[in-house]
DNA sequence: TCAAAAGTGTTCTACGTACACCCATGG
DNA sequence: CCATGGGTGTACGTAGAACACTTTTGA
């Protein structure tokens, strides 16, 4: 241990660290809830686990060091595909958290922490190992350091971003349905909105257009397929402006 | 100057900086009467001079490092007392910086940017020196690192959280009349909004309440003065929680 | 022919805007 | 008395919510 002289000399460790979300159907038996009828989605988090102190054994976010060559955007997606082999579709920076108590042991610790939208269609590569796991938003384990705050500020920047489509949308692939427009958008914000409704705003919003193509699902009428006005907003994409919202700020 | 390899094993300097919005006079002497601001306000900011490389003699915003005894809002708020005397009424974190192509010599540079609010009866510790100085928004001259961008993103915050009240109130004192607030609400948004509509919205939002008294300042009706509901959100508050808004993200 | 989801039409209401108008005051 | 801003009343337009209704399919 060193003693607070030293300590307060020592330059603080940055980390980055990543709330990732990804849409799973249910958790448990499918028990179809009339309420959530359709496929049921739901959104799950991947979690690492700890392998050295402190917090070793406990389950966090995904994340890894600020390295001298690249910038934060970077670090933050080159840890996630280090400790996850995920490459999310969306990644946006969230906040910094640097409070003095959060550093166990004699280290200081800032983490910038990022929030991560995974596509439906990624799913295929969640794998699960002993030191990687999914967990349902609903029942997230014990989290080391102040990752169960990072979450819960991510989801509600994501619930605040996603009006209508916009963020929604980033978990569908290139095509999609107006119906899968607004399940993924109901699961996100905990609602039900009405079919008629939801497809006249968005229409009406100009962000999507139809393709012309069609889909047959089931025992009722085609539903018709959509993809995203304007130069494909779709994979890798490079954000421009930090958000500008409107809430109060944290203490770090 | 040191190689790549040894670059790359040096731990990264982590400062706070802070964007400072305070109003002024369209051009007059500060003689904010905060009893009687009915006059055309804009947006000034208080820059510091680098006093050494890198960005020597350059304007800045003010800031300092991240020590080891202080989390990152107290390290923001000592870092703006020592450098400009000043004491926000209003701050919150913005946005961190940690491009590779922004740190200037050795040491890679992690910026962590806030935005502060000064309240108008504030202004009576504006002094100016010749390493401290206030310039309208409108009057930026060139600053050091991407100082510029930090800027910029924290007027779109600013505008982002002023909408009809919020915000802009925390720029008045503890009482106040509606259009000393929508002055100042129109001049950080650069609209001119109408007066009766203004005044029913907010009264409507439930975010003020007269307090019976009003102020006489002219050939014309007095104006009933008002405070803000609740437990007085007013000095030193304490945020909880980072903003959620509506937005994308900036390459850091 | 029936259930179910896609898709359309219509009404109701909330809320913001525009603007006419009255009120109180200093000069 | 009048000019000036404080403050009220009211009509209009837009957008979302609620919900009835038609369309197209698989079984």
């Amino acid at each position: 241990m060193l003693n607070v002289s030293e300590r307060a000399q020592q330059a603080p460790i940055v980390a980055v660290s990543t709330a990732i979300f990804a849409l799973r159907p249910l958790a448990g038996q499918p028990a179809a809830d009339p309420e959530r009828a359709r496929l049921g989605v739901q959104l799950w988090v991947p979690l690492v686990r700890r392998t050295r102190p402190p917090f070793a054994d406990a389950w966090a976010l995904p994340g890894g060091p600020l390295t001298w060559d690249r910038s934060l955007d970077e670090a933050a997606r080159a840890a996630l595909l280090a400790s996850t082999g995920l490459a999310p579709r969306h990644l946006e920076q969230l906040y910094s958290f640097g409070g003095v108590e959060r550093s166990a042991g004699d280290q200081r610790q800032v983490t910038i922490a990022y929030w991560a939208l995974l596509g439906i269609d990624q799913g295929a590569t969640r794998v699960e190992t002993e030191n990687l796991c999914w967990f349902p938003l609903g029942a997230l384990p014990e989290l080391a350091f102040d990752h169960a705050d990072i979450i819960a500020v991510a989801i509600d920047r994501l619930r605040a971003k996603t009006v209508y489509a916009d963020i929604a949308a980033r978990f569908l692939g290139q095509v999609f349905t107006l119906s899968d427009l607004r399940e993924v958008h109901d699961a996100v914000l905990g609602i039900r909105s009405d079919p008629a409704n939801f497809r006249r705003r968005l229409l009406a919003s100009g962000q999507v257009e139809p393709t012309g193509g069609a889909r047959r699902d089931g025992a009722h009428r085609p539903s018709q397929l959509y993809r995203f006005t304007g130069s494909a907003p779709t994979e890798a994409e490079r954000p421009l402006a930090p958000r500008t919202d409107d809430e109060t700020s944290r203490s770090a």
